[in-house]
DNA sequence: ACCTAAGGCTAACGACGTTAGCCGTCAAGT
DNA sequence: ACTTGACGGCTAACGTCGTTAGCCTTAGGT
């Protein structure tokens, strides 16, 4: 069951911001995310925006709220064995790569967050590593730098990231 | 022998404004870093700055070189395990946190970097894992993430981050 | 004595996020 | 039926950012 806050806590006019700002981010990349490009795609001049969201930062919010919640369902649709999960991660994440960024890159607005959202995406690979909290985050730090470290063009042209990624979920499975 | 060749293939004034860059940078974040408050830091005028450098990106590239050289030697000043390793790394990146993640946020500017740096940096743990270089993949994503999310608050305030740490690197020393 | 290169300067441009203040539309309340 | 107020647009403008154009001074080399 999605349980999709979106949904539920923003207006509709909101939400159709929320959407366009999506596009354009996942179109164009962070830098094309601008008050100014975001209300031309919606038909309306920058300053209008701030009558539906604050300031930049809180339409920023919802994005990462979106993202939590997606990836949320992406680990919960994955069977319950490591590799499957970190399978799931590494698609959504490489299918999403600047929401994906976005949710990474700046630090965790746990009080916006929508109660019990953060938990919720980290209950699958909590569940897989037996409530050893330990393991978990050490997976989910290997995950989130294979998928950071491609994105940011780290790797060499011609590495094999999928054996790296075999090579990891294997490390973490003894 | 450090071989920094940022005192080499750069002038003294370049060196010198870098040198304030780095300062600017590691004392108030990347938000500060900006030509007008690094000129007023040289007591000059922004524009000035463009005698020295084309722009700031390439200006953030010395930085960037600077970060790529210490943390090079920080990992070969380590002794050769694994865990040694990783220590050295998280140690470095948690020092420095505003040079580590200007390093690490944008894709790597190969062609402009000094030639071998890049595998120098990276040396000390592929020798670790013996040529392996999807371990050593894995290995350093794992490391990275740890760091990364940790900068960027990712994890619970009160989870105990060395437990994760030595979680992870028990598991790649299988 | 001259030329050049190095390294400053001011003025200004365009893009950004954001604020102030105005106006039309329309449903609800009296 | 008239008013009110919320909703959601608008223009004009501000301050900050990176950056460019163009001018000036100074030190060295010929």
């Amino acid at each position: 069951m999605p349980e999709r806050s979106t949904t539920d806590r923003l207006t509709p006019r909101k939400r159709e911001i929320v959407t366009e700002a999506r596009a354009l981010l996942e179109e164009h990349g962070a830098a094309a995310l601008t008050m100014r490009a975001l209300a031309d795609r919606l038909g309306i001049k920058a300053p209008s925006l701030y009558k539906h969201f604050p300031d930049k930062a809180a339409l920023e919010l919802e994005l990462v709220v979106l993202s939590l919640e997606e990836t949320a369902e992406a680990l919960e649709a994955a069977s319950d064995s490591l590799p499957s999960l970190m399978n799931a991660y590494r698609t959504y994440a490489l299918a999403h790569p600047h929401l994906y960024r976005l949710n990474t890159e700046r630090s965790l607005p746990r009080g916006d967050l929508p109660e019990g959202l953060e938990a919720r995406a980290a209950a699958p690979l909590v569940r897989v590593c037996g409530g050893d909290m330990n393991a978990a985050r050490a997976a989910w730090a290997f995950a989130h730098g294979m998928v950071i470290l491609q994105l940011n063009g780290r790797f060499p042209d011609d590495a094999d990231l999928s054996a790296a990624w075999e090579t990891g979920a294997d490390a973490f499975e003894g």
